[in-house]
DNA sequence: CGCAGATTTGATCGTCCTCAATTTATGTGG
DNA sequence: CCACATAAATTGAGGACGATCAAATCTGCG
């Protein structure tokens, strides 16, 4: 195994290019591997973006708001790509969930030498997006929800994200801990656990032990989570005047 | 004046690429030109992601999480490019806070016919990042941030974003309702009125009718906006390890 | 088996929401 | 130019949800 293995993984797998190739060669020279453990912080650079490349394990973006305030940005999980930003408004860290291997490169160098190659940047632009549309998703979450609604949400999510075992309860095991939970959707331990509770109690999941969760009953569960039933036209509120005019 | 002249502004001013040129023409033909006054809504493709450039004016985008809730994710302005995805998760609407002229794409056909073109694919990917960044800030204010926090930092933003009149205490004229920051807060409109006036009765701002802003006092509203002072170094959370492994 | 940390549960408090009533701003017609 | 109409913004009172503080219980591991 070369000592890039990661990397090369990485470049044929996302982008589908041969790592012996010129442009790979290029690339793979500003890959930094980087290997943490549960709770050790991924060390990005200050002064620019950092890409990632999560090749295996879980880990979480989180900003500082204050000194006693953090909220968690993201979960990533293995074969992400994402990006860590420069110090600005709110300072983020990257954080292992678990044993993770990643490989790490300084955004602008990697642009600049990937800028030729347009599969290469419109994968990037794609996952660029991707985070975004769920970014924004998260926004609306933690701006209109409830508690209870959240944490709904926040399972369905990870059931989607992470492996699941088959069957009309499928079976979930959270690499977070209640508290980074509490952190993503803008709550505290406390209220993440009550809500816990009380989705037992209604019979919608089942937990087991720390990480475990069973997915009882997936149509509540989506129900408690407050979206739309995707099968019915999302009505449109009447203060807005459907009146677009195409300039002639 | 062409048909197209917005479009043509876009191409030029953003991308640095002649609308006469063969990229620009191609381009140019995938353009739809709206005019939009307050509160109309530009039609997008729900089965796509579109791709907006905002000649002149102002506009909102939100979300709707349910009947009678909505989350305005973000607000843009004259030369701003952003995308506006698919109905997923959430239906997103596109709204004029005034009159307003835009250039829409079909993203996925805007970016197949671009992807040859460096300059262009970088100038989406930083502008597309850009949304990113100030989505993740947002998240952390909806999550972390209380009331009064976050209606401070919203006008610090606006200050940033609009043309202020210069002076120790610029003015602002905020395109926006009362009702329009109460969504892109997650507040109500009674909470953010509230907000305001404790600013006015701290001295830290004045208001002048509906949509004057006076900023009296900028450091003290930054004070109240919650953020580091940029100037110190960030504290690091003691939970965190710093153990970096760097991979022999 | 025992320990440390994570989670759950309980009681109380504070912030923001809700509902309702005024007050103020804007723009239209006299 | 002013009076009026309408919508927006402000203010007030009361209530709900999630935060906070405190204690008990459970989990996973040595």
């Amino acid at each position: 195994m070369p000592k890039l293995g990661s990397c090369n993984v990485f470049l044929r797998a996302t982008f589908g290019i041969d790592p012996g190739a010129e442009i790979g060669r290029q690339l793979g020279e500003l890959a930094t591997q980087v290997q943490v453990m549960r709770g050790q912080e991924v060390q990005t650079d200050p002064a620019d973006t950092t890409l990632v490349f999560l090749a295996s394990g879980a880990t979480k973006l989180g900003a500082q708001a204050s000194r006693e305030r953090h909220q968690i940005v993201a979960f990533h999980f293995g074969g992400d790509i994402f990006t860590v930003p420069a110090v600005s408004m709110h300072r983020y860290m990257l954080i292992g969930l678990c044993e993770s291997t990643l490989t790490t490169f300084p955004a602008r160098q990697f642009y600049d030498r990937a800028a030729s190659n347009p599969w290469i940047m419109r994968a990037l632009l794609e996952r660029s997006q991707t985070a975004l549309f769920r970014c924004r998703d998260k926004a609306v979450n933690l701006g209109q929800k409830s508690a209870g609604e959240r944490v709904a949400g926040f399972l369905l999510a990870m059931w989607e994200r992470l492996d699941a075992s088959e069957g009309p309860s499928p079976m979930i095991d959270l690499p977070m801990s209640r508290g980074d939970i509490g952190e993503s959707l803008g709550l505290k331990i406390e209220t993440v656990s009550r809500q816990f509770t009380k989705l037992r109690e209604a019979g919608i999941i089942d937990t087991h032990g720390r990480s475990g969760v069973s997915l009882l009953d997936l149509p509540r569960l989506a129900e408690q989570a407050g979206y739309y039933d995707r099968n019915t036209v999302p009505p449109r509120p009447e203060w807005v005047e459907r009146k677009p005019e195409l300039v002639p």
